[in-house]
DNA sequence: CGCGGAGTTGAGAATAGTCAAAGTCGGTGG
DNA sequence: CCACCGACTTTGACTATTCTCAACTCCGCG
C-alpha cells in the first residue's frame, strides 16, 4: 500500500534489530508514505502519525496496473521514486558534511519551503514532531537540538515557543545552511570525473 | 541512462553548490549506476571509476518500454528502485546513530558481503577508495578513518596493508557493527505505531 | 494541586575534527 | 636503475563539537 498524505503530519522512520531508530523524514500534506515496500510488499519503513491525519490508500496493484496502462502514470511512479531518492540523498549530505547549527538551518529552512509550497506561511510554522524525533532525524540528541533552537533565538533568528516556530531572519538562516539547502537546482549531468581524468573506461560494444 | 557494472568500481556523490562533497556510495560488479536521473534525465549524482572498470549502458527509453511490457520487468525496475531507497535509508541509519568504530565494522562487513555475493572471499578485499573517499562516506574526516582502521589492526580484528584489507575476526566486527548489520532480514510491515496510539487516523471513503 | 512527559540548561566527559609533521607508495624522467 | 616528486597515509598534540548525566522548569491534564 501506498498513502498519500491529504493532511496532518507523520514521521518515518527505520528501527534496526539492536532497538536503533533513525527518524529518516516528516509527511506533510502531498507526500507519499510507504514507497520503500513498493515492490516487496514489505515496508522497512514504520510510519506514526503526529496529530490527527487523513490519508489516500493506494494499492500497489492498481498503481502498477496505472503505470502499466500509461506513460504518464509510469513517468510519475519512476519520478516520485527517483526524487525520494535525491531527497535522501542530500539528507545524507547533510548528516555527513555538516554541523549541528548547520543542519538545524536547513531543516527550518526545509520545512518552510514546503509549508509555503501548500499555500501556509513560509515564516509561521508547527514543529509536530518532539527535540526527540528531530533530534533523530538530525543525527542529534534532544539536548542539542533544544540548544541550537535557543541559540537561534537569542541571535533573533527564530522565535521558539514550545511547538510553534517563527522563523525571522531568512538571510541569516541561508547563510548558517550555506548555500546548500538550495541544491535542488543542480543540475549536474550524468558521468563526469572531476578532474578530467577518465570516466567510464570502455563501454562493450 | 543507466549504467550496470560489469567490473571494476565506482564512487557515486552529491555535490552541493558551496562545493560540499557526499560520497553517498560505492559500486561494484552488478550494482546500478544513474537511478536517480531515471525519470527526469538529469543526474544529480556524480559517478567517477576508481580503477579501470566496463560497464553496460542501459537507456532510460529501453528500461521504460520493458518495465511497460513485461510485468516482470516493471517489477524488476522497481525493485531496484525500493532497493535503492532502502538501502540508503540504512546508511543513513549508521550516518545519524552510530559512531565512527561502528560505523566502520558495518561499513567493511557489507563490503566483505558483497564481495562474498559475487563470489570472491569474504576475507580479503581491497579497498580501492582513497581513505578521503571513505570517510566521506561515513561522514567522518580521513584522519579518523586512518586512525579506526589502525586501531582494528591493532586489536587483531583486521589487517591494513595499504588498500588491501583482510578481515581476521569477524565475530568481534559484528559485535562492534551492532546486530544492526543485518537489518536487511528486518520484515516489519507498513503502519504501525509505537505505543498502540492512532495510526492512520482516518481513511476518507 | 500535583503528576508526568516534554523541554531547557549546565557541567564535565568523550568523541571527532583540525593542524602539523613525518612516513609510504608508485610513477616519471634523468 | 635510481632519485625525486606528488599524492596518499599515518600519527601526534591540541581544539572544538557533541554527548551524557543530571537538575530544574514548563505546560497540560486529571
Amino acid at each position: 500500500m501506498l498513502y498519500v498524505v491529504h493532511c496532518g503530519t507523520f514521521k518515518s522512520f527505520v528501527m534496526s534489530l539492536n532497538g536503533l531508530i533513525q527518524v529518516t523524514g516528516f509527511q506533510i500534506a502531498g507526500d507519499i508514505v510507504g514507497l520503500d515496500g513498493i515492490s516487496t510488499g514489505l515496508h522497512q519503513t514504520d510510519v506514526v502519525a503526529l496529530e490527527d491525519t487523513e490519508v489516500f490508500v493506494l494499492p500497489f496493484l492498481q498503481c502498477q496496473q496505472w503505470s502499466r496502462e500509461s506513460a504518464y502514470g509510469q513517468r510519475h511512479l519512476m519520478r516520485t521514486l527517483a526524487h525520494e531518492i535525491t531527497r535522501n540523498r542530500r539528507h545524507m549530505l547533510a548528516l555527513g558534511t555538516t554541523r549541528a547549527e548547520q543542519r538545524m538551518a536547513i531543516f527550518l529552512l526545509d520545512l518552510s519551503q514546503r509549508h509555503e509550497r501548500l499555500g501556509h506561511s513560509r515564516f509561521q510554522l508547527v514543529l509536530q514532531m518532539t527535540r526527540k524525533d528531530l533530534g533523530s532525524y538530525l543525527g542529534l540528541t534532544l539536548e542539542t537540538v533544544s540548544r541550537q533552537l535557543s541559540r537561534l533565538q537569542r541571535e533573533c533568528i527564530i522565535q521558539v515557543q514550545g511547538k510553534s516556530l517563527a522563523l525571522l531572519d531568512f538571510a541569516a538562516l541561508r547563510r548558517l545552511a550555506g548555500v546548500s539547502s538550495d541544491c535542488s537546482s543542480m543540475t549536474v549531468d550524468s558521468i563526469v570525473d572531476q578532474k578530467g581524468n577518465f570516466l567510464v573506461a570502455k563501454r562493450p560494444t
